[in-house]
DNA sequence: GCGCTTTTGTGAAATCTTAAACATAATATA
DNA sequence: TATATTATGTTTAAGATTTCACAAAAGCGC
């Protein structure tokens, strides 16, 4: 392992580094530089770079980088070269939406586990997922080793259902409901809430 | 209208505070200080108190933030304190989770128009609302003067979708397809893609 | 092979952001 | 009323991040 103490910074923008990549694999590209990816990202040349140099040499001067093998190094860094077991807890509109969704597929994730607390969904079948009841979380995810959970519960029940998560030892939790959350030192928790980019944006309205 | 050239980081922050107040008026609080809101968001009293001071003096020494009178306040600068119409493109699984969302309405924000280009679902009603032919955005969203929009459209249909709605006078643009954009100066693009968040995270697993 | 052009990786500089510290004011206490 | 406590708003310092600038390397044309 190389890279230590890479600013959060830094490690927060490879995500759209590896996602601008495969896309340019998949038209079949075979090298670009930091220029040309910097302007489709609306990102400067020289923070890719200084970006990319935390990790190693993955460039050619004069060239630029392999997307291939610049797309392996970040998925590796990322450790997403293989696909990780997601639990997702809240079997709504939201959570169908992403039992459907096809773009974890081939970017590191499978949610392999549904849960709700709805007595009434307990035990149907969404689409590939029998729902399973939110109190078996604990057990269920801990026997099965599952590390990454995505929250889409009403905000009254995201904070216990984030403890039994912990509980269970989860350790990156995707949270779609809107409240912050207490975890613990080690957990991470990534927030997603639609309206706070749209305030965001009103104000230069 | 006082506040010029606050850091966008600052504003970006502005919205949390404000979802956080408003929980906080909801359960009957009266006053909070910035430590107090600081703890709960995670986010330092000097930084909370040196954020709001771009805009004004809102607290009292010796007590702290009147929940009310600050969330009021937060909701002029950020200028959500109406209800503003979103134009939500693209009618699928996504799509129809945004629809049904309740979380919208009371914090700014109302879809009003919902188009897709699939003639199967063009004329359908979902929900309350007749999905429109994506080929009449530039003249509709125009002519209400809709100025925000969601694009909830595979990854290939985004920039075209993005074209249209600035064509139509859109400023603000939340996009959830996993592909960044281009816009002319003065139109602002939000990103929401959970793998990304997720591939954030695992970096630290 | 030899200039010419391109582009990387990287220290140093510049800019931006956060944290610390404190004077000031309001409140509570006695 | 005097004193202690609390908490703001602001200035100053520290820290983090981005940009700049350039030597070094690689490819290209001839
Ligand atoms: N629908 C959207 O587009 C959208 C967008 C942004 C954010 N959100 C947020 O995502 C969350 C889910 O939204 P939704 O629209 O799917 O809501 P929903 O009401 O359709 O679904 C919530 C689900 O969570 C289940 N649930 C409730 N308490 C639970 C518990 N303790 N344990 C397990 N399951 C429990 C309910 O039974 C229900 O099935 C909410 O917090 C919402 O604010 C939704
Ligand atoms: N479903 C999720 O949970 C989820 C999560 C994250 C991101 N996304 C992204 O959100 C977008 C939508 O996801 P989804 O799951 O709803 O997909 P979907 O395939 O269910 O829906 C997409 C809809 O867009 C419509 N569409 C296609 N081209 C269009 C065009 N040019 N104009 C108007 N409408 C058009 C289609 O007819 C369809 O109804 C995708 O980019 C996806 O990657 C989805």
């Amino acid at each position: 392992m190389p890279a230590k103490d890479v600013p959060d910074i830094v490690v927060s923008r490879l995500p759209l580094y590896l996602r601008a990549l495969s896309f340019l694999a998949e038209e079949g590209l075979q090298v670009i530089s930091s220029k040309e990816l910097g302007h489709k990202l609306g990102i400067s040349p020289a923070q890719i770079r200084k970006d990319l140099s935390h990790f190693g040499e993955f460039g050619k001067q004069g060239t630029g980088y392999n997307i291939q093998y610049l797309r392996d190094q970040l998925r590796r860094i990322l450790k997403v070269t293989e696909e990780r077991e997601v639990a997702l807890v809240g079997a709504g509109d939201l959570g169908r939406a992403l039992m459907h969704y096809g773009g974890f597929a081939g970017r590191g994730f499978r949610i392999s586990l549904v849960f709700d607390n709805n007595p009434q969904k307990i035990g149907q079948k969404m689409g590939p997922f029998e729902i399973l009841d939110s109190e078996s979380i604990e057990t269920i995810v801990a026997d099965r080793g599952i590390e990454i959970a995505i929250v889409a519960v009403p905000a009254e029940a995201a904070q216990e259902v984030v403890d039994a998560l912990v509980r269970a030892g989860v350790k990156a939790i995707l949270n779609y409901a809107p409240i912050t959350v207490k975890v613990p030192e080690g957990v991470h928790v990534q927030y997603i809430d639609p309206v706070i980019h749209l305030q965001r944006m009103t104000y230069y309205l």
